[in-house]
DNA sequence: GATAGATAATCTGTCGGACAGACGATCTTG
DNA sequence: CAAGATCGTCTGTCCGACAGATTATCTATC
């Protein structure tokens, strides 16, 4: 079908379409965890250093407070995290990954790894360093005005 | 919050944040269109050149068959695209943008232009040619079996 | 210490979107 | 003409997401 130039000159179809092959090749390996890709990218933010409550983790990931609820409830039932209350304020429920899940979570990530050479196999190893310190900055700037929502 | 190292290192994570804040930032935009985002995606499909029939458009978009019948009802129904039977098959349904298509799309994306604008303001505007080119690769390379499915 | 207001997490109800499957129309093949 | 395949559409159903209320807890003020 080819492409055609118009689209190519909007950042953004090429975006989607990135990221869509991202998701293809991605469900496929997440599909067994609870939440599946959600459930991963839970994972990836709970690790130590990252956000601790559930909605901290809700906001971080761009997730509804409700849709974190029984999303943890699946990953707790999988035994890959665990809710602590926060000794600091009983309220908050720290969320934290168990030794199984870091198991989990790494044996993922490793098959990520690979996922991602996939997809990026097409650009030299360069370009993915170029590619990823662009997005990262893009991805990790926030925005003043726009505040945490 | 401040982003942790570890997720820095996921091109993955880089990738969905950086689409979630287009997303957060076109969707205001694009709400008035018919189908919003999707009806944007389509009126980029459509677009002479593009892919013709209503199927083809559908698997350039990554969107279910159904879901392009009633996508297209909507933005038949507001007059900016037209369905007309393929003289060589009339199964398939050419879809066409009107004039009226033609106007709304073109004001969408010099709007959309801002926005990137936006999006990308971070970057100089090297980092920014040179972000659009690598994405670029990425959406249009065909990966080898995988075809069309 | 007690009360009021705010916040974190959960539960409930509801709504819309997406897909599977069936269907009619049409092309192809024999 | 009959049979099978394909394109688009329609129907039914199911899952996911959000709004709102609820419970437990923190903070502020008196």
């Amino acid at each position: 079908m080819t492409t055609p130039e118009h689209v190519a000159t909007d950042i953004g179809w090429a975006l989607f379409a990135t990221v869509r092959r991202y998701r293809h090749l991605t469900d496929e390996l997440l599909a067994d965890l609870p939440g599946g890709p959600r459930g991963y990218q839970v994972l990836m933010g709970a690790q130590q250093g990252g956000p601790s409550s559930q909605l901290a983790l809700a906001q971080y990931l761009g997730l509804d407070r409700t849709v974190m609820t029984y999303l943890l409830d699946d990953l707790e039932s999988a035994g890959l995290v665990e809710r602590r209350p926060d000794p600091a304020d009983r309220r908050v429920r720290r969320v934290e990954l168990t030794e199984q899940g870091v198991t989990a979570l790494c044996a993922k990530r490793q098959r990520l790894k690979c996922v991602e050479a996939t997809l990026l196999a097409p650009l030299e190893p360069e370009q993915r360093e170029t590619l990823r310190k662009l997005l990262e900055v893009l991805a990790t700037c926030d925005e003043p005005g726009s505040g945490a929502g």
